[in-house]
DNA sequence: AAGTCTATGATTAGCCA
DNA sequence: GTGGCTAATCATAGACT
């Protein structure tokens, strides 16, 4: 990582940023593996390549700990808020790790009414979807 | 990592497992953002300290991940499944790079119904906090 | 495309501030 | 709980298969 010496940046060659792609996300999932089992921690990695393929990994599973994420992040207490930095590139939240309370506060009237909304329309677009597939997985599968 | 010399399992210590758990996060991040850019990628990592606290990092932003992997697993073409391996501990899901079509089967009559109706499950439970949520801003502040 | 090998240098466990 | 330091270990870019 972060080889400095390997200058961070994009690139431009097609096949070599595939390779380093694919190594560096093995890397990277080792490494999640690694944190999970000497922290007995949980965490997901998802990725996606500039191809569109998706690559994910999660313990205990990724569709457990995103929907912890969600969860945590839609409503934690319906009401409580947890901090929320967004810096164009990068996005890193975090909740303090005792309880020195941090800032509660958060621009909903800016913010959070927009975001609430896309993701209110999202899950509604996701259930939709969801439903259907059950409604076609029992059509041709009730056993 | 995998520092095969400093055994990879769970450190019985707290604090100590608390401050590795801090330090690799940190790493992790770092060589996600590395992948990022390096890769032109879109990545997300996503993890829960024993203590229940949440850390997520994500490029654009971990929620735009979080939904396009939702987006991708609820309803790739609806009908279209993605491979998905589970071996208790770990998880890892991936497509094909090309188009060398793989398995595109899956055991949608066992597993298929239960993981499918309790992501129903879960959304609509989300979809409820969201929508309490935004009608507490409402009421609270419609600027 | 994916695995191996090697040199280089990045990561980190442990200790102390 | 965070940050610096050091020694030890590990990841990976590049070349080759």
């Amino acid at each position: 990582m972060v080889r400095t010496k390997v200058e961070i940046k994009r690139i431009e060659d097609k096949a070599k940023r595939h390779t380093t792609f694919t190594k560096r996300r093995q890397g990277l999932f080792k490494k999640t593996k690694e944190l999970v089992k000497r922290c007995d921690a949980e965490a997901a990695v998802i990725t996606f390549s500039l191809a569109g393929n998706i690559f994910a990994f999660g313990h205990p599973s990724v569709d457990n700990v995103v929907n912890r994420y969600i969860a945590a992040m839609s409503g934690p207490e319906l009401g409580e808020v947890v901090p929320v930095h967004e810096e164009a590139e990068d996005a890193v939240i975090g909740t303090n790790e005792d309880e020195e309370t941090l800032g509660l506060e958060v621009p909903l009237d800016d913010m959070g009414m927009t975001e609430l909304e896309e993701l209110d329309r999202t899950m509604t677009e996701m259930k939709k979807k969801v439903v259907d597939k059950i409604d076609g997985i029992i059509s041709c599968s009730k056993n």
